[in-house]
DNA sequence: ATACGATTTTGATAATTGTCAAAGGAATGC
DNA sequence: GCATTCCTTTGACAATTATCAAAATCGTAT
């Protein structure tokens, strides 16, 4: 069984028969780092499972790029504003590293919930989780000052400074680079 | 039939004896204004349709309230972030009007996710939904500043000025009572 | 109409954070 | 090894926004 089908059958166990119907429409792909895999303005089709790697999901705001979110293995990650409405998405997702990814094509997935209904019950536990994430992230800003939403960030990707620019992870952080870089000096010194 | 089934009847049509089953699992609430209805610590077991009335989602932060949400006639609130865990809720609800709303238990309705996988699909639409309303609003403190976040929200409820404080709505916004008041003052003499 | 309390606005000031520019470091290719 | 380029840090300054206090306005009850 491969991670992908792990992952789905730890949230709902699925029989032989699920998993198969799922595979037929999941497509495996290996990635290169650095690749600008989904672009703004285009209409997402599919959502991907991280075997392995690095995803970040960002825009364009004042011709700079604002990241709204980071995957790493075991995640989820998709354009799921135009993945549920058919619309152009306002994100790009670039894979930041070498990565396994399992794409599932959510296009065609309507005969699956028709047959299946435990898969329309993983659907919405799927997206129940990224709605918690998505709330998490919210109070972390509503409650959280930069430095300790870095912090958090830290504890979620230890090795995330090693994987992405800083620049990245200060606008997911809602602040400047200039900024987080006097976060992190404040934080070498304080607890040095 | 009720507006709360009008409601889910337009997101997905439902036989009878789903509707049925659906009412069994829902009470008709008629709320005073101003009552605090759902509060942090405690755990959200249900989710509320509302017929009519306002209502405000809001969390303490350093002895202040901040509100995370607004919604009236035709919406659904909850307490989402505990309803989905379990765990106790950040959030507190209030009714800033006189409202009528359909509460559906939510733990309830294993049993008729069971019989009738249509709901299972249904509550998949509704958190569909509501994950969109939330990455909607993520991205209007991405793209907007203040100023444009509190002229969409005019759109979304026009009435809103005349429905609750001010300082309710700067919150919301992420902004001082005082500096929304200065952008209002702003808008005056730009507009008039 | 008037007085009271609640809400909103305005003013002055301080704190926070962004921006721009330059310097310092680290990684890469020749 | 050295040069080039990219990334991060630091410094100076400007812009934005919060905070505190006081004044103005609004709504309501008498």
């Amino acid at each position: 069984m491969n991670s992908f089908l792990k992952y789905l059958n730890q949230m709902v166990p699925l029989s032989e028969a699920v998993q198969e119907a799922i595979s037929e429409i999941t497509i495996r792909r290996v990635i290169p780092g650095n690749t600008l895999f989904f672009q703004n303005g285009d209409v997402c089709k599919e959502f991907h499972f991280l075997e392995n790697g690095l995803a970040r999901v960002f825009y364009h705001k004042d011709g700079k790029e604002v990241t709204a979110w980071f995957a790493s293995e075991g995640q989820i990650v998709s354009a799921i504003d135009s993945l549920f409405t058919g619309q152009p998405s306002f994100y790009n997702i670039q894979m930041t590293e070498d990565s396994v990814i399992w794409s599932l094509q959510f296009n065609k997935i309507e005969p699956v919930f028709q047959k299946y209904p435990v898969v329309e019950r993983l659907g919405r536990l799927l997206i129940t989780q990224n709605y918690l994430l998505l709330d998490e992230r919210m109070k972390l800003f509503a409650f959280c000052s930069a430095e300790e939403r870095y912090e958090k960030l830290l504890i979620q990707i230890p090795d995330i400074t090693q994987r992405v620019k800083l620049g990245h992870i200060a606008s997911y952080l809602g602040i400047s680079q200039e900024h987080l870089s006097r976060i992190r000096a404040g934080l070498r010194h304080g607890h040095a």
